[in-house]
DNA sequence: CATTTGAGTGCACGGTTGTACACTGACAAT
DNA sequence: ATTGTCAGTGTACAACCGTGCACTCAAATG
């Protein structure tokens, strides 16, 4: 008898040796759509599916068996496109930290970037528009295994550093040690993370609205600019 | 043939109905220690079981008998001491939060709490002496599963108000609104809790040093009460 | 003393997991 | 027209999981 089933319960037939059509199933009738293409989207399927079963738990949480399942394949086809599942999960901080990466460069061409409201509405558009990759972030950021851990911190820290170049170019800092710089840009960052993790878990029972933290944010914002503004930076 | 053998490789023989001393090992020789003291010991062997097996990985990660094998009981002896491991997880929360609020307390009467050399020490005593502890409430904080997230949620706000009314009581913020100081609150909470995450990080490859993340936490912690200083409470 | 209690045991179960292996068959290249 | 590639398949297995059940036996109770 059968070790597993999986999503064809109906053809466990004799020599069933199934067709290949069958993983992911064709979204228009009749294109041919070349073999790399079918490839790119079950792994696309794979990306994607595993982002949603993280809906409520964490990537450690979820097995390669279900994510092969929703992704419309049998679990040894998953090796086609990973390696192992911590490679997946590689490759989901890296696609997370483009959109985050997306994000700054969106930010830096608004007009003047001491704006912090226009920044901010920035940040909550792309939460908005990408839920589930912050989502992920946030989830594996503390909790992760060590390997996406370590991913994550790597890629804030050169986010806090390139924030870091954008203060240098603002008007009162130029006279700034690049360590006080440094130290001001990572308690921005990490204000902004507060806020993504907010967001993610605004407009659920008990948690503040959307509104409430972009607004709480806003002035926290203005409060650190205002220390920068008296700041000696001599020290 | 038996399923498991947990630890009792050699007395798997026939009626081997087993002496009870098998768990935890007695510590000193010939104390008779009551019934409900050893079942409390055990307790407290899950529990610091279950926070040394997160040295690496998440609650989620986890699984009853790993615990049970590390405390030296058999799984199902498990449910004696709780329900299900999400019990075993809202006592580890309430264990933190415990530590934590201890710590505010600790860091309230000292002389002036707006000495933040002070109270940064404080936090770096606490968390040195209850590294597992805090690792399990910054893992489970954002990556936990809702249940343990919530918790945790909860007693973080509690902890926001306690530090508003702390602050409301400060010489120079006494005309502040009350949402004005949460807000501050807030900041100041989340770039502790920064300093946490950091400091369980420390002295790790790749990673800022202790001294390194007190220095740069105490110039942040200066920059907000610079920036508190010049607010506007009217708004 | 005899009796009750309950922490811990051992076995069994049905389920899920990761992964090795040999395979098939549509597409691509020759 | 023949051949090669390779995404996907089905089977199998050993390991682990949570948990139900009947048990033991030292300590607590009377």
């Amino acid at each position: 008898m059968p070790d597993d089933e999986y999503e064809h319960p109906e053809m466990t037939g004799v020599g069933a040796a199934a067709n290949t059509l069958t993983a992911v199933s064709q979204s228009t009738g009749a294109e041919p759509e070349s073999r790399a293409a079918r490839k790119e989207r079950t792994r696309k399927a794979l990306l994607d599916g595993t982002l949603e079963l993280m809906a409520d738990r964490s990537f450690a949480g979820v097995s390669l068996r279900e994510i092969a399942r929703t992704a419309g394949i049998v679990p040894t086809a998953f090796y086609r496109h990973f390696a192992s599942i911590e490679e997946l999960g590689v490759v989901l901080v890296e696609e997370g930290m483009r959109i985050l990466r997306q994000m700054l460069r969106d930010a830096r061409r608004t007009p003047s970037t001491k704006s912090a409201g226009a920044s901010l509405d920035i940040l909550v558009r792309q939460v908005r528009t990408h839920e589930a990759q912050f989502r992920f972030l946030s989830r594996e950021r503390y909790g992760g295994v060590p390997e996406i851990r370590r991913a994550i911190a790597t890629e804030m820290k050169l986010f806090v550093s390139e924030l870091t170049v954008d203060l240098s170019r603002i008007d009162g800092l130029q006279s700034w040690d690049h360590d006080d710089l440094e130290m001001a840009a990572d308690l921005i960052v990490s204000t902004m993370f507060a806020v993504v993790v907010d967001l993610l878990e605004a407009d659920r029972p008990g948690s503040r609205s959307e509104a409430e933290v972009v607004a709480r944010a806003e002035r926290q914002l203005r409060l650190i600019m205002l220390g920068m503004s008296g700041w000696n930076p001599a020290k």
